[in-house]
DNA sequence: CGACACCTTGAAGAGGTTCAAGAAATGTGG
DNA sequence: CCACATTTCTTGAACCTCTTCAAGGTGTCG
């Protein structure tokens, strides 16, 4: 396998703030070195994990970018998921031993390998860790139903909208630009992720362009008016039942 | 309020597998009974936490049913899960400490409040129960996918036909018949969860029942082909590109 | 440079929504 | 227990958003 056994501390990492609590002490922070087995790197378009395959670690990106899908039997596939650096993978798998998703590399990327055991052996010792990973449970969680109120609930392009301004926002959280996004998703991924043809995709980007709310350049975004994508999403559906009583 | 501090063992409770994990003996058990902090009884109609409440136990359903919804700033909702007896809920409100969605019983219900505290206290003690939340935390992150791909690829007798095979499994589970179902939500609670109108599931419904898969009688619906119904889930949306090579 | 995947745009069509009306069930108060 | 108000459900018809099919253009990688 391409695992490097390499032990790299969690301590010395600039992600450390998005993967492992804050406010630890020093004793603390050398303890869950130890909690990483060894970093994995995945080129662009092979998986880090599959349906099917046995569960033994959660995965932290440090690296890259990732889609997450799920399969039917009959051949459907939906995105759930797309992940990039600072973010973790893999929590899908602890309740059946065997992850439910399969994590695809869109570029080439690189985690740091958390064996679940280890985690629950420290979480069982440190207060903050087991927060912790409950907090990014949950996080997860109230994720899911972001993505559940954008299927069920909005239209082309809100769902775009949203997609849109979640992903500026992550980036610029990570110190990336609000306005440049390199998008590393097809328009096929895009549309299978919200719902949507890719077709739709194309042509709703095309409105936003000539509305003069971004640019587009391929897979290169610039976003023009950042307040008129976020208006796009606090207006109704429809605006023909405002009473006025 | 209404809380009841009456302890009530779980370890006499006919739901206990649901629960919590299987296994245990007696010492474990009865420290376990200590999780719960009583019971709280919810009127039909009436929220057990709303969006924004401050986040300290999770809830398992003793009797009745819930939904849960999320709600935005302009008012749209979209119902995110339906819950009934033995299933968990609250998970949404660890990462920020409130909760996140509004839970929302269906008909008169009883919980029983586990405040968390004191579940991560009992998880450092015993793996079981750590391994076990996170179980349950994990198979909601999975249940969501379902739902993603759902709302994301799935057509509207597809929806519904998922919904009702969904439903009836997990009543099945719980000693009821697999044929007999009494709905405990509205249409529109129903077309907002999948999607869709109320009159699109209204229609769906009358198909079915054209169709003699199901007998329709207002909220009492008869399955008369459960594996009609599953074949709807296992056939891709159009069978136009089957190339035999 | 050529093969391939990806993207854009147009036109026709379908599935689902919206609007509307009436029927059935449910709850409320006398 | 019945009458009435309200909510819920069903069905029809017109409409609309998004899909499907098609073709051409653009970018990318070996």
């Amino acid at each position: 396998m391409d695992t490097k056994s390499l032990k790299v501390a969690c301590s010395s990492c600039n992600l450390r703030e998005l993967c492992l609590p804050v406010g630890l002490n020093n004793e603390e922070l050398g303890k869950l070195d130890s909690l990483i087995a060894g970093r994995r790197r995945i080129k662009r378009g092979t998986t880090l994990y599959k349906t099917g395959d046995p569960f033994t670690a959660i995965y932290a990106i440090r690296t890259g970018f990732f889609k997450t899908e799920v399969n039917t039997p009959d051949g459907r596939e939906q995105v759930t998921g797309f992940q990039m650096m600072g973010e973790i993978m893999g929590l899908d798998g602890i309740v059946q031993d065997h992850h439910s998703c399969d994590a695809i590399a869109l570029e080439d990327s690189e985690v740091c390998i958390m064996p679940f055991d280890r985690i629950e052996e420290l979480s069982r010792e440190f207060g903050t860790l087991q927060r912790h990973i409950h907090k990014i449970m949950s996080r997860e969680i109230v994720r899911d139903q972001g993505v559940m109120l954008l299927l069920g609930n909005m239209r082309a392009d809100e769902r775009l909208a949203a997609f849109l301004v979640n992903l500026v926002q992550r980036l610029h959280a990570r110190g990336f630009s609000q306005s440049e996004v390199v998008l590393r998703m097809t328009r096929k991924e895009i549309g299978n992720y919200l719902g949507m043809q890719l077709e739709t995709v194309s042509r709703t980007f095309s409105k936003f362009v000539e509305d003069g709310i971004i640019d587009v350049n391929q897979r290169h975004i610039t976003i023009k008016d950042l307040e008129a994508l976020r208006g796009l999403l606090n207006t109704p559906p429809s605006s023909h039942c405002n009473s006025p009583s």
